[in-house]
RNA sequence: GGCGGCAUAGCUCAGUUGGCUAGAGCAUACGGUUCAUACCCGUAGUGUCGUUGGUUCAACUCCAACUGCCGCUACCA
């Protein structure tokens, strides 16, 4: 128990999200209605990187402001995000006034402290295009990426972070901290390649578009993206370089998790973490890099025509079950794999068959049964026995799985639950016990035993499947915060009195041959 | 090219510091059940644990080489 910090990478805002940036955003979202159950004080921040070149451009060929279209794209993500029940706690962008305000400080006070020094910066120039590119992004051909035709070596001037004065500070950082960045394979690859090389300091301006904030003390530059975006986790927060920075700072800071694409951790696990130290301030907990999902072994792209966007799966499939899906099937540190055959199989071997179909017999005989209420009371059976112990392992296996981010893992947990009641009811056999008047206690014993294993595994689905959770709680009659908080994950048959109700299917199953497009 | 990682049942993968008849889920086959969303439960499998050597009483687990994949290799975010 205590505050927990955490925050998703924010996109940019030139197009809509891409299943990536929506697989981000929920598992961040898990992770924090987690750690909300666990009794945590979370701050869940979100929000988009709206400035650059790229959006620039993009709003000139489409005759409107870079404002009116980051405007547009933010409506789109945010409708996206409130879909799919992201429950953040504030979105920044960086066009907001405040943020603005407090990058400019950040870039003076770097200045001021030396950290900062102007100096000119040399790559590969496509004069039509305007733009600078690097030795690997023109190749061996030295053309341009973007229109093919030939660059030229030029120079312009520029400022430039001095992240080799932070190099040894941050190696010995990283070695002191396993957890620093994970998982650990990402973090071998940063030190690897990066640091035991040697940084070169880093280019943070541009001269070559405006859309951005502008450096105060030299007009014609604008803070390029490493210092404007990346800030933006504590600018949120009323951070403020040079006076007295706001509650929210002084409460949250530093970062407890930073969830990122595996794309973007080197920028958050070196140039943030010297940014910070150059700041005088403490680093993030955890950096953690995740994987991307293929579209089954391919790479999801437009151009490819594969690609999937779950806010549009979701009409098809319901929230939960794409949460579920992208929670579950993500491995921990590798990419993972989605296609609308695995979805179904997924849906209707788990949500359905398993958990659903659980709920659904489990309350049916209820209310055959006993008219819906079951009488708190009874002895344990050495089978109850055996499915109290599943549930305490599920438990605790969970906890260590969430608390390790191993979300996908966590679910899986659950499952043993689910599973372990549905042997239960094999082995009960309760529609045999119904038959025998003199039976009616033990009978009322066994689905009590059956709600409590649905009761359990409904707080532990919660973070992934708030909705469905509800549901879940809704039908076995329980809606006292005392038996829904974690506290109250433990196994308890006879203990209480359940009314139950009957509802509609949790999670309808998905006819394998109707998935065709 | 450099650094790192992975190659285990049809598929997706687990396999702690080397030691039992190498495991799970899905898929498949057969059997059981009928409370339930034609669902659920049980049983059965198959595997030269990438290849070749080496260390060891003993290697999927350590070492070397080889083959095949994959990730990263700095200013597009």
């Amino acid at each position: 128990m205590g505050k927990f910090y955490l925050t998703t990478a924010i996109p940019y805002a030139s197009k809509p999200p891409h299943a990536g940036n929506t697989y981000e955003a929920i598992l961040t979202d898990a992770l924090a209605r987690y750690h909300r159950l666990r009794g945590d004080d979370v701050y869940f921040l979100t929000g988009t990187d709206e400035h650059g070149q790229k959006i620039e451009q993009q709003a000139a060929a489409e005759g409107i402001s870079p404002q009116a279209l980051v405007d547009r794209v933010v409506d789109g993500i945010q409708a996206v995000w409130d879909k799919m029940n992201i429950s953040y706690d504030q979105f920044i962008r960086t066009t907001d006034e405040h943020h603005k305000a407090v990058v400019r400080k950040i870039f003076k006070k770097l200045y001021d402290q030396g950290d900062i020094y102007k100096d000119s910066y040399e790559g590969w120039y496509c004069t039509p295009d305007e733009s600078f590119y690097t030795d690997t992004q023109v190749g061996d051909a030295h053309v341009c990426p973007d229109c093919g035709r030939p660059v030229q070596r030029a120079s312009e001037e520029a400022y430039f972070f001095r992240l080799s004065r932070y190099a040894d500070r941050l190696m010995a950082h990283i070695e002191a901290h396993p957890e620093f960045i994970q998982p650990e394979s990402r973090r071998n690859e940063m030190v690897n390649n990066f640091l035991k090389p040697g940084l070169q300091d880093l280019c943070v301006s541009r001269t070559s578009f405006t859309w951005g904030v502008q450096v105060d003390f030299d007009p014609g530059h604008v803070v390029y993206v490493w210092i404007d975006a990346l800030s933006n986790y504590i600018t949120a927060l009323g951070y403020d370089p040079d006076g007295e920075c706001g509650e929210k700072f002084k409460a949250y800071w530093p970062a407890d998790l930073h969830v990122v694409g595996k794309d973007v951790v080197r920028f958050h696990s070196i140039y943030w973490p010297c940014i910070l130290m150059a700041l005088g301030q403490p680093l993030y907990k955890t950096l953690y890099g995740h994987g991307w999902y293929l579209f089954g072994a391919d790479k999801m792209s437009k151009s490819a025509g594969n690609t999937l966007y779950a806010e549009q799966l979701a009409d098809v499939y319901g929230v939960d079950a794409v949460r579920y899906f992208l929670l579950r099937e993500m491995p921990f540190g590798n990419d993972g794999s989605i296609t609308p055959e695995l979805l179904t199989a997924r849906i209707n071997t788990d949500l359905a068959n398993d958990l659903g179909n659980l709920l659904s017999r489990s309350v049916a005989m209820a209310e055959k049964y006993f008219g819906g209420e079951l009488p708190e009371g009874g002895s344990q059976s050495a089978l109850e026995k055996e499915l109290e112990a599943v549930a305490a392992t599920t438990v605790s296996g969970y906890a260590r799985l969430m608390d390790a981010m191993q979300v996908g893992a966590a679910l899986g947990e659950v499952f043993k639950l689910t599973s372990a009641a549905n042997k239960y009811i094999d082995e009960t056999a309760p529609w045999v016990l119904a038959k025998d008047e003199t039976r009616r206690a033990e009978l009322a014993r066994v689905l009590s035993g059956l709600c409590e294993a649905l009761r359990v595994a409904a707080i532990l689905l919660r973070p992934c499947m708030p909705a469905a959770s509800d549901e879940m709680l809704r039908q076995l009659g329980v809606s006292d915060a005392s038996l829904t908080c974690w506290d109250a994950a433990v196994f308890c048959p006879g203990a209480r009195r359940f009314q139950v109700y009957k509802g509609p299917g949790l999670f309808p199953r998905i006819d394998p041959a109707s998935v065709n497009a």
